[in-house]
DNA sequence: CTGAAAGCGCTTACAG
DNA sequence: CTGAAAGCGCTTACAG
């Protein structure tokens, strides 16, 4: 690589000194009382020389990097690339560059990105917390890094986060499938003791409660390394062929909802005959259905907004603690097109 | 935040210098001899107070980030984040962290991220060069920034490169068509000068001028921004109800696939009945299709895996341009499940 | 065997 | 109005 122009060189090429052309080039021409001659001088030689800072030297000795890091389960998940895209034009709106990683909803892999975020000196974290990550996020708080959880939380531990109202996202469903005359409806979950993971679960569970159908409670728990299209198959296979009617299932994360297609598919059985369908997150599959499939829609735009504007509060020194809580919007469809 | 231990306080813990202690925590011990009791009591006072290494002093000094950047059209597009989670954990086994940044295809949005990624000393650059970036891609070769492009390249600009056999890929897939007695193919693609969107144009065309289909050949060409699945429909509306068979369309990208699946639908059209359709890239949207539908497959671990090995060589010191080209797999489906 | 010192490219409190 | 100097936290050529 050629060598970078730096401060020195401009100060030499327009007579001044390097701590002149720091104050020029940061805009502090004003409060230092630089002569104009000079101040256009200096712009001048920056402008001539191509001049770019060198954001290493900056950060170092501002001990600040402009720089976030966030850690999503996984990056080629669209969900989270998504929420990506959001977070990284609300930090470039902010001059802020984004560090992602991956963690597979793998605690240590976590932490290896914390670990390594950190010694990179970022200014603050957007963390999709993983199971077990608890005490990686304790010692966050602990040595007050800047944080801020998204998606899930950990109800024991005081940090922002930004989180759907997951109880009331299955809750809603539950009962749209109720009203609908759908009394035999089945819950599709991850084994996962994650706060959003529960909720969902309990919100699904309350609405039969509240239906009278407590009786009629089935929640089935995928592991996440599972093979969940088999699991689902061997579900599905097990509804008696002359039911009264079409079977209901909500799934709670948009994999298991596209699992659940494949494996509805695969065993033959028919949207909406067979089975009443309610996903989680859209998406094109869902999208493309005929009738167009419903599903429980999550405010990506805000998660992604509102944890960068919450971060940027946490590193502009507000100790505030902000906990916010979206709600989930239920995108009912069945319209057939063709 | 709380105050980081740094050198200079495992210096003082355990007697000795700033030098010794970078010299045992770096593994130059042995090079450097120091004494067996030394390098323990440095290594204890590290452990002890939990250091970690300022990434920022470092690069800082060694003018090389362990940071690369990676320019994609859009981190939300499922092809880009895929390929971004390969790069993700390619460059990790090698040690580097990963920023990514998108460019919505626009050369402006483009520079601006390769300045401010020049700026935070990332040590190389894998981009997916926008139309009418090859001023900044110059200017890269110029100042010798180890650099690969993925997906497209510019064929005047001597650079390393990692593409898919676009020429290849509609070849083939045309031919496919031609001989299951499809003879009245279209193309729809993008109308974009960049070099992965003439190659598969070209290739469609030259497979139906060597099949004696020359009379036949139709590409229409959709803006970036317009509306893909209005363009599509109008497309669509003026195929004669009764034809003589299916009528093809090969897609020329996977947004353009997804939204061909969309007009298609919408208009009421049947796969495979009233079209042959081969789509651009997988996708659940393909996979749940009953029958399954057929597609042109990208090979995107071999993208990601390639250039990140190539820009660790250019990295390294290699002046060695290398350009590697991988082969289409075409997929073909056709057996309905149901 | 070990350390003093220079220096990476900046910013900023301080002096004049 | 402007600059000398310290210092951010490291690495490394050099000296002894």
């Amino acid at each position: 690589m050629e060598k970078r122009v730096s401060l020195k060189d401009i100060a030499r090429k327009s007579g001044v000194s390097i701590a002149t052309v720091s104050y020029v080039l940061n805009g502090h021409e004003d409060e230092k009382r630089i002569r104009k001659e000079v101040v256009d001088r200096v712009r001048k030689s920056a402008e001539e020389l191509n001049y770019q800072p060198n954001q290493i030297a900056r950060s170092l000795r501002k001990r600040s990097s402009s720089t976030i890091g966030m850690i999503v389960a996984d990056i080629a998940n669209p969900f989270f690339s998504q929420m990506a895209r959001i977070v990284e034009n609300e930090a470039a709106a902010n001059g802020y560059t984004v560090i992602f990683g991956s963690s597979d909803e793998d605690a240590s892999k976590s932490e290896a990105l914390v670990i390594s975020f950190l010694n990179r000196q970022v200014d603050g974290l957007i963390i999709v917390p993983a199971e077990g990550s608890e005490t990686q996020i304790i010692n966050l708080v602990r040595r007050r890094i800047p944080l801020v959880l998204v998606d899930r939380y950990f109800p024991d531990i005081n940090t922002c986060s930004v989180s759907l109202d997951n109880f009331q996202a299955t809750y809603n469903a539950t009962l749209h499938l109720v009203e609908n005359k759908v009394p035999d409806i089945t819950m599709i979950a991850y084994s996962n003791r994650l706060i959003h993971m529960r909720e969902r679960i309990r919100g699904y569970r309350e609405a039969m409660k509240a239906s009278g159908l407590a009786g009629n409670i089935s929640v089935h728990e995928i592991g996440y390394s599972d093979d969940h299209v088999n699991e689902l198959e061997k579900i599905l296979r097990k509804i008696p062929a002359e039911g009264t009617g079409p079977r209901g299932f909500i799934f709670a994360t948009n994999a298991l909802s596209v699992s659940g297609l494949f494996a509805i598919r695969n065993t033959c059985k028919k949207i909406p005959k067979d089975i009443s369908f309610i996903g989680f997150d859209g998406g094109d599959s869902f999208d493309l259905f005929d009738p167009p499939l419903s599903f429980v829609e999550q405010p990506l735009g805000g998660f992604g907004k509102e944890s960068v504007h919450i971060l940027m509060e946490l590193i502009r020194g507000s100790g505030k603690i902000t906990k916010i809580q979206l709600s989930p919007k239920l995108i009912i469809r069945g319209e057939k097109i063709c």
